[in-house]
DNA sequence: ATAGTAACTATGATAATCATAGTGACAAGA
DNA sequence: TCTTGTCACTATGATTATCATAGTTACTAT
């Protein structure tokens, strides 16, 4: 594509954080991440994306501050990523978009099989549904909060792609 | 861009939603949309995208059901886009990322000009400041709680593109 | 009759993405 | 030693999305 005018610089919040967040790509490498993927290759292989792809948006994300590099053993060199505290803070976002598609998958009086993941707040055992605030509780809920409890379609859908 | 996989039918729900938020585009206009821009050419000139993607995403967001066009007039036949129930349930994304944005704006020791745009909790008057949760009350945030005052920077900044 | 506005569509250039294959550095097993 | 395997990528060519610019349709206003 063209050149687009670039964002960056905008005093709008989400224009500049539309420069990041609006690409399929970082979306999909940064739920991995938060799952505790952290390989390159494991990341290939659950986001279906192409490692070039995958590696030109881990560069990216590294230039931007919310993954950092990190060599796991010298020889042969291999390296994780791992999501910095500007990374993590991103919790917020991926859960209100995981929110809303739960709430919104079987709008037209279809049935489901329900959510793809339960959520639990460790603090006080409260399944918390979709909401930002525990129900049980009361308490906003941050990353590390919570437990997920992945269903069985969700697991084998992963373990179908190798991740 | 070859055609690639699509992840509308995964069951991971940050899968799905990527699929339509893991757009710049969507992303901005949904934005203008939550700022109360309806026309089709204020959202072109606030956003600087080309009135065929602006006209293509909103065909899909419309299809995606986040959207609704109304005609607000019938000669000359005038039309404008509205959010519906789906697509005002966006606002914890879309907040979620201005929250991330305002804190992580000045991370290096610079100094800002301060946010963006300040929230005020319409029912107790407190700033939230980029909290999700009232701190003066406690209460979830929702879409139409707050009260948006945007600064002189991010005003100017509109009115120079027209919007 | 001319100019203006709103909501688009058409065209051609450019750039991003994909599928597929290949590379470099090493480990493990035959 | 030779082959196979793993991880983390890079290279290549085809395809398609996006942009800038211009044009269209259907009216209203002067």
């Amino acid at each position: 594509m063209p050149r687009r005018a670039d964002l960056s610089d905008t005093f709008c919040p989400v224009g500049r954080s539309a420069e990041l967040l609006g690409d399929r790509a970082v979306l999909l490498i940064l739920r991995d991440l938060f799952f505790g993927r952290r390989r390159f290759e494991a990341i290939v292989a659950n986001t279906g994306l192409g490692p070039q792809l995958v590696s030109a948006r881990l560069k990216l994300m590294e230039k931007e501050g919310v993954v950092e590099r990190h060599a796991y053993q010298a020889r042969p060199p291999r390296h994780e990523y791992r999501l910095t505290a500007k990374g993590k803070d991103l919790f917020d976002v991926l859960y209100a978009m995981r929110n809303w598609a739960e709430r919104w998958a079987y709008a037209e009086g279809e049935t489901g099989t329900g959510p793809a993941m339960r959520y639990i707040h460790r603090a006080c055992g409260t399944d918390v549904g979709t909401s930002t605030v525990c129900p049980g509780c009361g308490q906003p809920l941050r990353y590390g909060d919570l437990k997920g409890e992945p269903s069985a379609a969700l697991r084998a859908e992963q373990a179908a792609r190798g991740g």
